[in-house]
RNA sequence: GGCGCAUUCGUCUAGCGGCCCAGGACACCGCCCUCUCAAGGCGGAGAUCACGGGUUCGAAUCCCGUAUGCGCUACCA
């Protein structure tokens, strides 16, 4: 009987670019079995490529979790009683595994140059050979070996696969996957500079820190067979092996910059709640029946299981991100919505047209509740009420007359509108509403029109928020200002 | 080329031998509501379950081939 052991995952990225949606994908369900199961959420950082390194880009990971709230419980501004969590400061922990495995003949030095591996897998390529390792220096004479030894030659550690026979493991979602040592290759698992590479320091470190489960993407299922060599190499227990589909483009391409962005934090500029990005995502390669759609973070902790998990590769569908963001935006209280809203508006520049935020804040208090289910995006928000934040508005004049009416006829209506604002005591939408109605009826004007050549002179768009609560919005003084002009340019004989 | 994985409406998916001549959602189309645009409601179109063989009384579901797509094939992860 052996205890239930804690489920301990990790999201292991390497610092080389900004946190792409595929792997943050993978970070996410990660982050669900953890919650789901009441475990730990590990971040570990695979810098062991100083190379490819590009600075900000840990930054950018941590930005993007905290982002989405995906928290961690060890790692980098975490802390955690298995760190370091970063692998270049774990370097000695790698050597000394690699020289455990040396010490058991189950590695072993090869002095290879770069240059000539290079002219290797040429030939082998020239001749339809797979490319792969020679294994030259795994059957040095101890003379050549102690010979290359006193040259001083640089020198990187391989492990021995085995040459013959089959390594089997059990993927979670695929079942048994097998792989021929044929197929294998001696691969570095210490780089000439003492580094580790990839292969190497994954597994030491799942390991050490007790990784129950390694979800990740199946473009690793390749290298699987390796690391459970290894693991058997050192003897150690193997974690559940969860390797999930790739999120490709719509060209079917694995999804990268082509497909516009793929970085989370473009999602939040473009004006992506996380909530829906969250949801969104976990429908990627994971469902709960055949019908629930909307799931918000507690419901997705408290449904999500390993084995709802899909198996073929999804393509990122922008369209329905855009309606699942629109739905949580309506979902919002309209106080917390115009909070989330404010610093689009200061980015667009429209905080500073309207004089600062203490004029600004109540605009956008005041018109966010019936912009709300107009937006797909935040953003959305600066195009639908701009015409609030400045003091001239422009727009085709030709805009201004309705479908059935003209010139003179529109004139005479927006007169008649001057003269309603100027005589209401109640600015409220309500009681502006109502008086319009009224004299549309005592008129005979249609509202569509009536309201129309209004909406038009007083936002300068055909397609605006209602009518009577942009008024409101604008105030007296500047809705008559703008009526005025609109009347003068169907007046004047430009026109 | 080799190895591996995958294959249900345009897209995300449900389906784990009979409930399926395949259900839901987005997008699309129509109608209703309506001061515009949305939102919302109702309805429609859309998948010979990649193809070909089996197994079975019965297959989208199991097996074998083929095709296609994707991934890996580095002293990168």
């Amino acid at each position: 009987m052996t205890a239930k052991t804690e489920v301990r995952v990790r999201y292991a990225p390497s610092p080389t670019g900004f946190p792409h949606i595929g792997n943050i994908r993978t970070a996410l369900f990660n982050w669900l079995l953890a919650r789901h199961e009441g475990g730990r959420f590990i971040l570990r950082i695979e810098d062991t490529d100083q190379a490819r390194i590009v600075p900000g880009s840990l930054q950018a990971i941590m930005d993007g979790l905290r982002w989405l709230g995906l928290d961690w419980d060890e790692g980098p501004e975490a802390g955690g009683s298995f760190g370091p969590y970063i692998q270049s400061e774990r370097l000695s922990i790698y050597q000394q595994y690699a020289e455990q495995l040396l010490e058991a003949g189950q590695a072993y030095r090869c002095y290879c140059t770069s240059e000539r591996l290079d002219e290797m897998r040429a030939e082998q390529r020239a001749r339809k050979e797979p490319p792969r390792y020679d294994r030259r220096c795994r059957y040095l004479s101890a003379t050549e070996r102690q010979a290359l030894e006193r040259a001083g030659l640089p020198w990187v550690v391989r492990f021995a696969t085995p040459e013959e026979g089959t390594t089997t493991f059990v993927d979670y979602l695929r079942g048994e996957i097998a792989f021929e040592h044929a197929v294998l290759d001696d691969h570095v698992l210490l780089k000439s500079d003492g580094w580790p590479t990839y292969q190497l320091a994954s597994v030491v470190d799942d390991h050490l820190m007790e990784i129950s489960h390694v979800i990740r993407g199946d473009e690793w299922i390749s290298s699987a067979p390796r690391h459970v060599l290894l693991y058997k190499a050192f003897g150690w227990d193997l974690p559940v092996l969860v390797h999930i589909p790739l999120i490709l483009g719509k060209d079917h391409s694995k999804l990268s910059k082509r497909h516009g962005a793929v970085d989370v934090l473009q999602y939040r500029e473009q004006g992506y709640l996380p909530e829906a990005l969250v949801n969104f995502m976990a429908l990627l390669g994971w469902a709960l029946d055949e019908k629930t759609e909307l799931f918000d973070r507690e419901r997705l902790i408290r449904e999500f299981t390993l084995d709802r998990l899909g198996k073929n590769p999804a393509i990122f569908d922008n369209d329905k991100l855009d309606w699942m963001n629109g739905h949580y935006i309506r979902q919002l209280a309209p106080a917390e919505l115009a909070a989330r809203l404010y610093p689009y508006y200061e980015q667009a520049g429209l905080v500073a047209k309207a004089g600062g935020e203490s004029s600004a804040r109540p605009i956008i208090d005041a018109i966010t509740p019936y912009i709300q289910e107009r937006m797909k995006r935040l953003t959305d928000a600066i195009e639908l009420t701009d015409f609030l934040f400045t003091d001239v508005i422009q727009y085709q004049p030709a805009l201004l007359v309705p479908k059935g009416w003209d010139a003179v006829q529109t004139a005479t209506a927006l007169q008649v509108a001057l003269a309603e604002i100027e005589d209401a005591d109640d600015m409220s939408a309500a009681s502006l509403e109502a008086r319009f109605r009224a004299k549309a009826e005592a008129t005979g004007w249609k509202a569509g029109q009536f309201f129309g050549a209004i909406r038009v002179a007083v936002t300068g768009k055909t397609v605006a928020p209602p009518l009577f609560a942009t008024i409101e919005a604008l105030g007296r003084q500047r809705a008559l200002a703008r009526i005025n002009h609109a009347v003068w340019l169907l007046t004047s004989p430009s026109v």
